[in-house]
DNA sequence: AACACACCTGCACACCTGTGCAGACTTGAA
DNA sequence: TTCAAGTCTGCACAGGTGTGCAGGTGTGTT
């Protein structure tokens, strides 16, 4: 049985002008943890460098940090400063292969997220 | 037939260590601009309070800006604020009842987003 | 060893963003 | 008209963010 989502008694004294309104809202708003949880996912997905560095590495997979470089058009030192943010935010992975490092996505969620916008008007989704 | 995708002519005098990947790479960015303005949206979402509040639109549909801050937990001129970005960046429309304001989503795209993040576990998505 | 390559880090800078406060505006009621 | 409710705006502050530069680390090559 769902839970009731009445007004928080903190602030129930203030009045509603639409009471059922309100409590749809708060159904809708659900656990904020989890509201906190997707607004820093797509903190994540932001920035037009680190967005670009996640569609490549949707569409090309482990990619080292030269090859992102010269795909989006950044410094090394851009590509691999959104990639440190990346890590540790949990969004991608990282691979030593010799002297390269490839880097791989890793949440689930962010891919879900890519691959819809992949399948928007204006990606270049088909092959040769 | 689909462009090729090949390195900006500016950069192109860097060599890359995988020569496919970089290009798989530049058909996942696709159009720049394309790419702005997702990061736009991602942006809008990025903050728990802005989120919260189009969470609680698209469960509750048009809704007061007081009964907005009443379900978020937020002050009516902070949610005052978010509303305005949302409103002069197309996320959300106003609709003027009196002395009421309501609000409700503009955006389809966005709108998909929150679907899709309904249906995750944690959200309060079913009615008693 | 010395060297070049791929990548990373620390720092400082400019910039943007969310917040609260105080006050003003519009609307409806008395 | 006078008042209150609902909403909006301007301002200033604290905090966060992206960027470039200079230099450092680790790895493979000669």
């Amino acid at each position: 049985m769902p839970p009731m989502h009445l007004v928080p008694p903190q602030r129930a004294h203030q009045r509603a002008i639409d009471e059922h309104t309100v409590c749809d809202a708060i159904e809708g708003i659900g656990d904020p943890q989890r509201v906190r949880t997707w607004a820093e996912r797509f903190a994540l997905l932001a920035d037009p460098g680190r967005l670009s560095l996640l569609l490549a590495l949707y569409r090309a997979g482990p990619t080292a940090v030269s090859d992102l470089a010269l795909a989006t058009g950044m410094r090394d030192t851009a590509v691999s400063q959104a990639l440190r943010l990346l890590r540790t935010s949990g969004a991608v992975w990282a691979d030593r292969d010799g002297r390269v490092v490839r880097y791989r996505l890793r949440d689930p969620e962010i891919v879900e997220l890519l691959k819809a916008l992949s399948a928007t008007p204006g990606s270049a989704s088909a092959h040769a």
